[in-house]
DNA sequence: AAGGCCTCCTGAGAGC
DNA sequence: TGCTCTCAGGAGGCCT
């Protein structure tokens, strides 16, 4: 489940392979991760063909290619997007969505993609910053992120701690892998009240968010199973490093009382009861 | 207007 | 064995 610390590993290995390369061919093999590009997938196709791409860069959880012409791809990997690298004329892999031919003999770039929550889309003018992403706030690893404006913006919200900080637009790159263990290093539930968060602990909050992530990216991101690969079809393996998420009924390494899974947003919140105990103001 | 719920997708695994 | 159900969740869209 990519989030920040996986899609920044695999901009890192797009920069190795798509920088400076000139587009031969885009084929689409499945229209549904084009959605976002309206104009269709042969307009897509293109578009991109003799264009040339510059470094890849990143927001958050989305990905973009800027082009030489000054545009981009923009990409969002979804749940189970990947790209990979393979040699010409190696077999297609079974979830293969749209793959990038080069005018070069150094192997395709392929977008490969399960569940299809993800996809590309052609920015017009999208080098430095897509306008499609131009509601997504920057991350905690953005130089130009403010603190103190987040810490003044979550305060101001009326919500749950967690619900915030899976809120694209507040701060953008956690999900909820991240979110789980970030609470749990805060000592946090994820119901607390957002407006009875003192400033501190805001503040704090960034901080463990910033570390757990960090350290995920020192070991190439987290993985459970294969719908997560980097560019060369390693999967990340940070999980061994996850406190709190994916782990009912393990002992919380700080008090060893079993760690509880709970119905969240139509999805699961991994807590432990003693360290991150409900709130007296809980927004659920 | 902000907050929150629903939907899109496929496949693994559980249960019967 | 084979069917059905549940779960995984990012984020746009839409309703209140």
């Amino acid at each position: 489940m990519p989030e920040l610390p996986e899609v920044e590993v695999v901009r890192r290995g797009l920069a190795e392979f798509t920088t400076g390369r000139t587009i031969d061919a885009v084929e689409v093999l499945h229209p549904r991760p084009l959605r976002r590009h309206l104009l269709g997938p042969d307009d897509f196709s293109s578009r991109l063909k003799g264009q040339v791409f510059a470094t890849p860069a990143r927001r958050g959880k989305y990905l973009w290619l800027p082009l030489a012409s000054g545009d981009a791809v923009l990409t969002h990997l979804g749940m189970s997007g990947q790209f990979r690298v393979q040699p010409v004329g190696a077999e297609d892999e079974k979830h293969l969505r749209v793959r990038f031919r080069f005018a070069d003999d150094r192997g395709e770039v392929r977008f490969v993609d399960q569940r299809m929550f993800g996809g590309l889309s052609y920015s017009e003018g999208g080098a430095e910053l897509p306008a499609e992403i131009a509601h997504i706030a920057r991350d905690p690893f953005d130089p130009l992120f403010d603190d103190d404006l987040f810490v003044a913006s979550i305060r101001r919200r009326k919500t749950g701690l967690k619900r915030a900080l899976l809120d694209q637009t507040l701060v953008s790159g956690v999900g909820n892998i991240y979110a789980d263990e970030a609470l749990w290093r805060a000592k946090l539930h994820y119901a607390k009240a957002t407006e009875t968060l003192k400033p501190l602990q805001a503040r704090e909050i960034l901080t463990h968010a910033r570390e757990v992530m960090g350290a995920a990216l020192d070991v190439g991101g987290t993985s459970f199973d294969a719908l997560y690969v980097n560019v060369n079809g390693e999967s990340g393996y940070f999980e061994r490093g996850l406190a709190v998420y994916g782990q009912e009924g393990s002992p919380c390494p700080r008090d060893g009382r079993p760690i509880r899974r709970e119905p969240f947003m139509n999805r699961s919140s991994f807590r432990c009861p003693k360290c991150q105990p409900v709130p007296r103001h809980a927004r659920w």
